[in-house]
DNA sequence: GGGCGCGTTGGACATTTGCGCAATAGGCTC
DNA sequence: GAGCCTATTGCGCAAATGTCCAACGCGCCC
């Protein structure tokens, strides 16, 4: 294969390997397949990274930390906390992206016996959570909303919007996808004493399946 | 090893790959750790299961239905709608016994790939959700409670419950263990219209981490 | 107590895995 | 264009894995 400059290698090793785990799952990556994916010979991979945890943290890292920016990013042009807080709904995309998610799935259950994986997957729920956090205080602050702990607040609308996320991914059929963001925005509302409907995420079709769906 | 009965060392196998599974994860689970578990040899394990895989669904399996079942027989005895909530949260152990919530982190992680272990998880998670649906539905009538939706908010209130166990046992430190059921209880209280502290579940210590932990 | 059924053995087998290493070759510098 | 640095190769190696199978021996039935 063409010689490339370390860096660019490096990345395109990462590259080659978020591709194989969003097909295979974290836990089945292997380093053939990478290099397979990548069109190069397996020892190329070594030569980059000490060992495969490190290649699979370094690449949920990578895809998880990007998915992370753009939401901060889009969310820094709202004027107002509401008005981020709407955004944060509006570009939740993990649970609609399949790939994502099931990546986020992996690494929890990974992480247990993975330290590298877990170090990565920890520091970017606090991130979010610490996002979410951040937020509320703004929102306190300007007087819009209410709340006694936004530390805590972020915590449970995060694992709310996470857990219904989990089900629908996992156990497709089990929660309708738009419902993910619906509740958990109304959710949002309550926790800060928000007027009904002032977190304006996209609602269409919030429609629960039925029990015996 | 001793002979035995093939539905006894049916069951003895599945408590042996239980044992190894909770010890080693459900991925990492393999033919020649369950036979050492029981001090047999590796063959005798598929003169009983097809498959590793059906081996892995079974004992999944049979761990996750006897936690449900124990809930739901300590549910039974509750007198209203109300006390077997509390009973539901007083009972809820999976966060506290990592090992049984860890089993579930592998199973929604391995769910995409494996067709036996989504069925038994998905399964498995309806069925705590009805529980949840039909006790709120009971409540409702008995008019101590009000809901608009029991279907959905038992959703809501599983997956808060899920997401912040979640963060408790693969991140260690993010989130106090008590928190997730304080937290869990207190938000089915204002989902159900109950007064604060209505769900006697054990509360002590209820003290989030700050940001900086 | 002898014989038979089947629970049990323990290793064979092919495959896959992470990782290491000596050889190769590609491209930049002088 | 020569030479050197290093990116890249491609195989080797040991360990581990799921699955299969022929032989073995325990315990029940006649």
């Amino acid at each position: 294969m063409a010689r490339m400059p370390p860096a660019e290698r490096r990345s395109a090793i990462v590259e080659a390997a978020l591709r194989v785990m969003t097909r295979k799952g974290m836990a089945a990556t292997t380093v053939r397949d990478v290099a397979d994916q990548m069109g190069t010979s397996s020892g190329l991979i070594h030569h980059y990274f000490a060992s495969m945890d490190d290649l699979l943290a370094v690449a949920f890292d990578q895809a998880a930390s990007q998915d992370l920016q753009l939401t901060q990013v889009a969310m820094s042009r709202g004027r107002d906390a509401v008005e981020r807080l709407t955004t944060f709904f509006g570009t939740y995309t993990r649970a609609e992206q399949d790939w994502a998610f099931q990546l986020w799935l992996d690494a929890w259950s990974e992480a247990a016996r993975r330290p590298a994986v877990r170090a990565t997957s920890q520091r970017l729920n606090v991130a979010w959570q610490r996002l979410l956090a951040e937020t509320i205080t703004a929102g306190v602050a300007e007087a819009t909303m209410t709340c006694a702990d936004p530390h805590s607040s972020a915590w449970r609308i995060l694992s709310l919007l996470d857990g219904l996320a989990l089900q629908a991914v996992a156990h497709e059929g089990s929660i309708d996808r738009h419902a993910v963001i619906a509740w958990s925005a109304a959710y949002t509302e309550t926790e800060l004493g928000l007027p009904e409907g002032a977190i304006a995420a996209p609602r269409a079709q919030v429609r629960s399946m039925g029990p015996s769906g």
